[in-house]
RNA sequence: GCGAGAGUGGCGGAACUGGCAGACGCGCUGGACUUAGGAUCCAGUGGGGAAACCCGUGGGGGUUCAAAUCCCCCCCCUCGCACCA
């Protein structure tokens, strides 16, 4: 009878085996380890197709590095505070804690189904409080160390969630989830100083060569180091200075008003009489549109020159960025240009363009906008003349020699605010008392357990705020009568030392230096680019306030990083019905009302677009492994993958010509041609089972196209995870398998070797089936502790290659040649075929190349 | 606006340091087996042409014996940042 594959029997059959036998757990020992990591999950509910290929990709890595002979650690866990589960909790009356920790079992029981080789000795939730009362840990070591400090700021506050939003949750400057316009507010915040580490940060950036450039450089603008000088102006008739920060001291001489913030000190002061004026121009504070001013009244000093300039408020003016007030050149910074021209303001121009020669003739023409780039100084007392370049530090100079400035680096990276008027998340471990102020809670006392008896209301903010029992506490260190902190931690604490936290099973102590010394840092890290700043920053911050607390020695936690893209789909819409699931069309027709429905484009997957695929139907059709291949298979990982119900049909094709293919030709390869003949058996070799030696004095081409694939699969996995050339070299052995016939009994071996080595290099990328199959030939060994099949360069090589010759750059004959001819040879044979001498009868020969002996290019005529 | 990446058959994608463009898969065409085929197997498949050949990697120019690949200009798409002084 013959057997058809049967994906869900066979995978669920071994996923069972792995269940009791645990084979994925590591633990520290003398060979080298390999810590692959893929981001963990939020558990929302259901995993989705950017999971399957996140973790597949993971997986795979995981899988490979194993059969190399590294000690594999590869966790798995769960970012599993955050607002999600307090908006169920909500609507749906379910407490977050459960909601979460129903998800979680229910998105585990998914990932096993997967065929993913975590070790799940280390799994943990953030929730937990054995977890996040280290997030409280590192707080108060931070506190400690002046490194997290409290001061009032202000935030995008949502007036009907009733809640601080992170940047990345107002959307067009209203409210992510009730689409409510988000205020600005100023709170009482607790921040961490990244700032202490931004010039290591920026920095060690260059040494991340295992990191893609387009995250670098995304950090790096993020840091936003900018060199420049600070000058003082003095304010006519007054005691008060305004230092301003410019990068362009050159244009100094050109500058023409001062700008305030709104919020600067100053504009406070001088518009005492008109705080309606100042208030208007708040309110425009920092939104992108018209510019805004108020006159002060005031004028500031020019130190190079005395020339009085006014000084005016304006919107576009950040308080949080340099000293919150600039100087304003309006002929070479645009800004300044549509400033100076809304409030009729003098342009001066002080720079000229290098290149033309026009700058020497006729007065200054009335610019259109403002000439930003470098040039040459013109109308700048004794700079004039000078280049742009060398005028900035002439300037400098002069300026620090005078007294008045200095240089300075400024940068745009702030610290980071972390309290959050939230429920589920970890309790900032601060206590407040009427006659200490405010004080730590002592380390004996942690974890500050998150009490889970309090009331949802949905409207009334944190519910942390009204549970009494947590609130009121008496202070640790009078004993008065005082108030816990209710605001908790945002989760991006949760995920800036999750990996580290691995290092240690979860019944062993966090942090353990040892543990940690062996593992870290992660050797591969695999995620989503959206992370490319927030998450991996704060990592790399953390990972050096663990190195400062003597936990660690290393700097940077992911050795190297791989951004997988998105998971795309074509979208489908119905001009009745909206947007349709996949589900929803048949024949080209809506099912709901039967129109034609029309093809929108292809964007990442999601569910208002309804372009989605259930992951777990999708196994439960094909298989995890189909599901993984196709994952792997359609694009490379760091690109984005367009999904294909189509292309995953034919990965699932590829097995089942595999599966049919061992099971049709079990006899021959178990039977006893199957051994490989004495003469060539017994030596050691690169591939391991069968020498690679000739056969009668050649390499059977089975034998050299597996050596050839074995190589291929090798290399594209070790150059840059090229998984999908990878698999299409697999497709090739298994074509030329499945085509070939053993004309002599005795050549059943060949079939034999190929079909091994093909069972190996698939088993990272769909481990089921081939431990099934490597069961079916006889295998005793479990498949994925083998070793990865080495292969021979000579056995590889062809023993015929195909000589291209070109007639001026043109391929005009192919001809086969033994390799490894000198080029003169190779010369002589192409001149000497018929077909070329006839070409060439015409003109004559005035070059010849030869490349590499495979081709080569005659230049005639 | 600034920065980064990409543009290759009908489609997803290959092509290591410049050296045969289109591997592999999907789709399509023809055939075999079949009561049947949306299963499986075999063959073909960039475009034009009967053929010799010609044309082809977003568009235009250039370097070179030779360009998808290197240089210049332009177009388009995606992503990130966006009044950062």
């Amino acid at each position: 009878m013959k057997r058809r594959y049967q994906p869900g029997g066979v995978e669920l059959k071994w996923q069972s085996v792995w269940a009791s036998k645990d084979p994925f757990r590591s633990i520290p020992e003398a060979r080298p380890k390999f810590y692959c990591l893929e981001m963990f999950p939020y558990p929302s509910g259901k995993i989705h197709m950017g999971h399957v290929r996140n973790y597949a990709i993971g997986d795979v890595i995981a899988r490979y590095k194993r059969m190399r002979g590294y000690n594999v650690l590869h966790p798995m866990g769960w970012d599993a505070f955050g607002l999600p589960a307090e908006n169920a909790a909500i609507k749906e009356k379910a407490h977050p804690a459960r909601w979460t920790r129903d998800n979680i079992a229910h998105m585990k029981k998914q990932l096993t189904r997967l065929g993913l080789s975590y070790d799940w000795s280390r799994e943990f939730a953030t929730c937990e409080p054995a977890y996040y009362g280290w997030n409280q840990w590192f707080f108060l070591k931070m506190f400690e160390k002046g490194l997290a400090y409290r001061k009032a700021s202000f935030v995008n506050w949502c007036p009907s969630c009733l809640t601080v939003l992170a940047n990345e949750q107002v959307i067009d400057g209203r409210c992510w989830r009730c689409e409510s316009v988000v205020v600005q507010k100023e709170l009482e915040q607790w921040f961490l100083r990244i700032t202490a580490y931004e010039e290591e940060l920026l920095a060690a950036l260059d040494g991340l060569s295992g990191w893609p450039e387009k995250v670098i450089l995304m950090q790096k603008n993020w840091i936003g180091r900018s060199e420049g000088l600070q000058i003082a102006f003095a304010i006519e008739g007054s005691a008060d200075e305004i230092p301003v920060f410019t990068t362009r001291a050159d244009t100094l001489f050109g500058a023409k008003f001062i700008c305030l913030a709104s919020k600067h000190p100053l504009a406070e002061r001088f518009l005492e009489s008109n705080k309606a004026g100042l208030e208007k121009i708040r309110e425009h504070y920092g939104k992108m549109e018209e510019k805004h001013g108020l006159f002060t009244g005031h004028y500031a000093i020019n130190p190079v020159n005395g020339e009085k300039l006014p000084v005016y408020v304006a919107n576009f003016v950040l308080m949080e960025y340099g000293t919150g007030a600039i100087m304003s050149v309006p002929a070479h910074d645009q800004r300044d240009f549509e400033f100076a021209r809304k409030y009729d303001l003098p342009v001066k121009v002080v720079i000229r363009p290098t290149s033309t020669g026009v700058a020497s003739t006729g007065g200054p023409p009335e610019p259109e906008r403002a000439f930003e780039d470098d040039g040459v100084l013109v109308d700048s007392g004794p700079f004039s003349g000078l280049e742009s370049r060398a005028a900035r530090q002439k300037v400098a100079e002069y300026i620090e020699s005078k007294g008045v400035g200095r240089r300075v680096v400024n940068y745009r990276l702030r610290d980071w605010g972390i309290s959050r008027q939230r429920y589920w998340g970890t309790p900032i471990p601060i206590i407040y008392c009427e006659r200490c102020g405010t004080v730590p809670v002592p380390e004996k006392d942690l974890p500050v357990v998150l009490p889970e008896e309090v009331r949802f209301t949905g409207t009334g903010g944190s519910p942390l705020v009204s549970a009494d029992s947590f609130v009121n506490v008496s202070c640790p260190s009078c004993g008065g009568k005082a108030r816990r902190e209710t605001d908790t931690m945002d989760t991006f604490v949760d995920s800036s030392w999750y990996y580290v936290r691995y290092c240690s099973r979860r019944d062993e102590p966090a942090l353990d230096r040892a543990n940690i010394s062996y593992y870290m840092p992660v050797d591969q890290y695999v995620g989503g680019v959206e992370h490319a700043v927030l998450h991996l920053l704060y990592s790399r911050f953390f990972m050096r306030v663990i190195r400062d607390l003597g936990l660690s020695s290393i700097a940077e936690p992911f050795q190297r990083l791989l951004t997988q893209g998105m998971v795309c789909m074509e979208t489908i819409r119905c001009p009745q019905d909206g947007w349709l699931y996949p589900s929803e069309v048949a024949d080209g027709r809506c099912v709901k009302c039967g129109s034609a429905i029309e093809r929108g484009r292809t964007e990442k997957m999601s569910k208002s677009k309804r372009n989605i695929v259930d992951p777990d139907q999708l196994v439960q059709t094909y298989g995890a492994d189909t599901a993984r291949l196709f994952s792997l298979f359609a694009a490379p990982p760091e690109r984005d993958l367009e999904w294909s119900e189509k292309g995953v049909e034919g990965a699932y094709r590829f097995l089942n010509r595999i599966f049919t293919f061992v099971y049709d030709n079990l006899e021959t390869l178990t039977g006893a041609g199957a051994q490989p003949p004495s003469a060539i058996a017994g030596g050691k070799s690169a591939c391991g089972l069968v020498p690679c030696g000739l056969v009668r004095g050649k390499t059977p081409p089975l034998v050299r196209k597996t050596h050839q694939t074995i190589m291929r699969v090798t290399r594209d996995i070790e150059r840059e995870y090229h998984f999908n050339t990878a698999i299409a070299a697999m497709m090739e052995l298994v074509n030329a398998l499945t085509a070939f016939s053993p004309a002599d009994p005795e050549d059943a071996w060949q079939m034999r070797f190929a079909t091994e080595k093909m069972l190996l290099l698939l088993a990272p990328f769909c481990p089921h089936i081939a431990r099934e199959l490597w069961d079916a030939i006889g295998m005793t060994s479990d498949i994925q502790l083998e070793t990865w099949p080495g292969y021979d360069e000579d056995a590889a090589r062809e023993d015929q290659i195909e000589l291209v010759v070109q007639i001026n750059g043109k391929v005009r004959a192919r001809l086969m040649v033994p390799p490894g001819l000198p080029d003169e040879d190779l010369k002589a044979m192409a001149l000497s075929e018929p077909r070329i001498k006839e070409m060439l009868s015409a003109g004559s020969i005035k070059k010849v190349f030869t490349v590499k002996g495979k081709l080569v290019n005659i230049v005639a005529q």
